[in-house]
DNA sequence: GAAAAATGCGACTAATTCGTCAGATTGACT
DNA sequence: AGTCAATCTGACGAATTAGTCGCATTTTTC
């Protein structure tokens, strides 16, 4: 389960031809397959290998040890969400909170799309929780919603900007994480993300305090319901 | 670390002696003990079993497998948690957001206590994840925080206020877990907990509507920082 | 204080798992 | 075709683990 070892993770060789490259996809796929359908738990190389129609051996010619599979996994993720978060807050056509809403529904949306895959991966997190490589991926993305509130929120100070985009990115992403535990529909979906994009904007707005106030302080949305 | 079948969780024997019940003790505190140092990966019995100085026989005598030990540690911090909930949100002689923002403060709070053992435990949650009993201790806590909200948001929709009410305690429980896991300092948690404070009080305020509308709309207090 | 019941012990089995390595296979290039 | 390096294979060793069972020890009961 958790391991002990710091994990080295990073790749054992770069696939030079062409049935490498191939094979390492392979993998990939066959890894998600595996940690959907059989869990984190009985996620292993030898699952993963038979699967993917390959033998063990050349699993670990392209990955160190298990939890080098996992960690890509997470990391392909990790750059998806940084995708997602610059395409859509950094659209400066749109208003402010427009964007935060949009971004809370995509972002919930897609946390519900492959939701078993996504539960077994975080059920694995203890074994690539502490590669340093993931810190890069974290602050890029903190610094993406650092630039957002800057524009929320340009009277207050740093601190207080760092703090309000830290309790709304965990909120995002650890209640998004718990929301998609259980099958929902989608309704449930939009309702939720709704629900947390006002809660975000009553927050924000809270914060723009006197000055800050913004051009329509509108009630709530939440127009499903 | 997922086990498929689903686990039996309830006690193989009630303990009838006086050993016998200082036996479960000192198996339940070696289990908490272990899983602090050792983690979720390294937990198992025979390990709990040398912590608490008897024989692995003797944990099967009380536990019928390993999931039943940890559920058991979970059931009793829900059980605590519910504690909580309740003497803080059910006392009526404090405002309401008075009340929700010590919540918030006390809860971060204990969950920053033996932050290890608790992240350890959560590690270990696929194991104990399917149990039935498992949806009793939620739903109590679900219904005293629907409590509070008919007293916060007594014209919103039985619909809504179930809503803010998931989505209230999902953040607490999840973004408290998320936050635990780096180690904090009194004062980063007294903030982090105002901000979050401040966050719900924003959304209910903002809920409440047009009649709601609660004595002092405030803004955020956040005297630390 | 002796029989019976309850409790405690820990060596042991069966199962699973990770990762390796010596040799087979493939492809590139002459 | 021949050679060499890159790649692939899968049986295997070493390690760990969950849970059991026959027997020892302690407590209760009469």
């Amino acid at each position: 389960m958790t391991e002990r070892p710091s994990p080295r993770i990073s790749s054992r060789k770069q696939p030079r031809q062409a049935r490498s490259t191939e094979l390492v996809s392979a993998i990939l796929e066959a890894a998600v397959q595996v940690l959907a359908k059989e869990g984190a738990g009985r996620f292993t190389t030898a699952r993963v290998a038979e699967k993917a129609g390959v033998s063990v051996g050349s699993v670990y010619q392209y990955f160190p040890n298990k939890a080098a599979i996992l960690f890509r996994l997470q990391s392909d993720e990790w750059r998806q969400t940084t995708h997602l978060l610059r395409a859509i807050l950094e659209d400066v056509d749109r208003p402010p909170f427009e964007r935060l809403r949009t971004l809370v529904h995509a972002f919930i949306r897609s946390e519900c799309e492959e939701a078993e895959m996504r539960v077994a991966l975080n059920d694995a997190a203890p074994l690539y929780r502490d590669a340093p490589e993931a810190h890069d991926a974290k602050a890029a993305g903190a610094d993406i919603v650092q630039g957002f509130l800057r524009e929320v929120l340009p009277a207050a100070s740093e601190t207080r900007r760092a703090l309000a985009g830290d309790l709304i990115k965990a909120t995002l992403s650890q209640v998004g994480k718990a929301f998609s535990e259980t099958p929902r529909t989608q309704a449930e979906i939009a309702a939720y993300s709704d629900a947390m994009a006002d809660m975000f904007e009553a927050y924000l707005r809270g914060l723009g305090g006197s000055q800050a106030r913004d051009s329509n302080p509108s009630p709530p949305l939440s127009s499903r319901l």
